[in-house]
DNA sequence: TATAAATTGGACATCGGTATCCAATTGGGG
DNA sequence: CCCCAATTGGATACCGATGTCCAATTTATA
């Protein structure tokens, strides 16, 4: 349902958050986050890409949140590797229904709607703040 | 986000529905629904080892809808196929957390949940009978 | 300025979902 | 009783997502 690289750029994100504002090196944030070290790195690059992540080469480099939190939502993190593949027009190519979709899949992109809608409604400082046993990544205790 | 086999068991049962209570062969299904033929066979074959559907051999053989339009949900087909794959414990191998999802996972299943209640509350007959100038499968006019 | 740390980009390997084909089997009808 | 229609099951090909590796580049610092 979730590709593996939405899974990992979110686990990223969320451990950049917890260095921030210092940089984290790509071999210290794929410790913490146990996602292997060479895919961590095009998942950052792609990070990099939209915005969210800045990286500084050379020692004492690595990779740096860039907005707030608060204003950084789960949904920006799913946009900039896989965004959610909403259903736009009739899979069927007889697109000439042009945008209107048939009950079938009105439903299926009614739903795919909602998770986009929850995500966009989710922002990072919620989740790096909500009281739990577990903290984010499951790695302390 | 949904495979492409839970888009084609979707379309082989809406067609199936309209086909009852007659069986309708492979073919005519694929014809219909524009599955390739050879991959919409193995769909069924998924949808007969469900129970779903019923198959006949032979002449005038062919593919038959189990249960009645009204009983059978959006979620029944998608299980039959490719379940929804909620999160059930931390996907990080420290899951010695037991069933406790850190606020991230959390969140993700929440969204995970929504959608199969979503499909749960929407049964076929609801799909076919919902009233619009776009006909389920897109075909018509 | 030379060296080490760290990212970048591209090339390559692997795996599972998707798709296709063919022989074997089943069942109805002549 | 034999033949044809149609399904079944297995073997195989294909492709994109996932994952790995290496050379090139950049930057701080000694």
């Amino acid at each position: 349902m979730f590709s593996q690289t939405v899974e990992y750029a979110l686990r990223a994100v969320v451990q950049l958050a917890y260095a921030a504002p210092e940089a984290a090196t790509a071999s210290q944030v794929s410790e913490a986050t146990k996602v292997p070290e060479p895919y961590l790195r095009k998942v950052l690059q792609a990070l990099v890409r939209a915005g969210i992540v800045e990286s500084q080469r050379g020692v004492g480099g690595g990779a740096r949140l860039v907005p707030d939190p608060t204003e950084l939502t789960i949904l920006d993190v799913v946009n900039a590797v896989d965004a959610i593949p909403r259903i736009r027009s009739c899979p069927l190519d007889l697109a000439k229904h042009g945008a209107r979709l048939c009950p079938l899949h009105s439903r299926m992109d009614q739903a795919l709607s909602h998770v986009e809608r929850a995500f966009q409604e989710t922002s990072l400082a919620e989740i790096l703040a909500e009281p739990t046993a577990s903290p984010p990544l499951c790695e302390s205790e």
